[in-house]
DNA sequence: CCTCTGATCTTCT
DNA sequence: GAAGATCAGAGGG
């Protein structure tokens, strides 16, 4: 079986940790051990204080936002449109930098997402965007804003065996919905792998 | 396959 | 009261 990423895994600088999440295997467990896990294929980076795209944007702390200025390893869950959202904080504490995980290519528990996403009719519709994997993994802010993902019982991060994605297989491009931020709506902060079929979009 | 539109609901002003 | 780090369904190609 494989292990958690340690810690050290989520305290570098948040660009080096959202590429090295492509590839690593997202877990649900549920209290009676059951299962839901997929490898995680689409990810974007948000950058603390600068990042016009980002909730942290001038440095405003809230009771929002206060889960992205803890240590790397948390996890920041939001809601958006009615639909839960997770961020994997990283870097240091008081640092408020996060990726956003936006798609995952479904693992275990195929049965249990089907459950909790009736619309969808095939497995690229189970996680192929940031709320529809939430939903299908029952990842929710009351339950997981804040969790730490090194040490949390019910949702953390698999190091996936043996590696991860090469470089060669990661495309980026402009972050999704972030027309708004001016110079940084065009920064190539999203990262995915290159023909997945489970990327939001392509 | 693609683009467009309505539903949705928390957060902060 | 307005603005979103979204989703799903409709309609056209």
């Amino acid at each position: 079986m494989s292990g958690r990423l340690p810690r050290s895994f989520y305290t570098r600088d948040a660009v080096t940790v959202t590429l090295a999440l492509l590839g690593q295997r997202l877990v649900r467990v549920e209290p009676d051990g059951t299962r839901s896990s997929g490898r995680i294929v689409e990810v974007e980076a948000y950058l603390g204080v600068e990042d016009k795209a980002a909730h942290t944007f001038g440095g405003r702390r809230s009771p929002r936002n206060e889960a992205m200025y803890r240590v790397g390893g948390t996890a920041y869950v939001y809601i958006l449109y009615g639909h839960h959202c997770l961020n994997v904080v990283a870097s240091r504490e008081g640092e408020p930098v996060a990726a956003l995980v936006r798609a995952l290519e479904p693992e275990e528990g195929l049965a249990q997402m089907y459950a909790r996403r009736p619309k969808a009719r095939r497995d690229a519709d189970l996680c192929s965007g940031p709320g529809k994997l939430c939903a299908a993994l029952a990842i929710t802010r009351p339950e997981h804003n804040l969790a730490d993902l090194v040490d949390g019982p019910t949702l953390f991060i698999e190091k996936a065996l043996p590696r991860g994605v090469g470089a060669g297989e990661v495309a980026s491009g402009p972050r999704v919905g972030v027309d708004y931020a001016e110079e940084w709506a065009a920064k190539p902060l999203r990262f995915w792998v290159r023909g997945n079929r489970h990327v939001s979009k392509a």
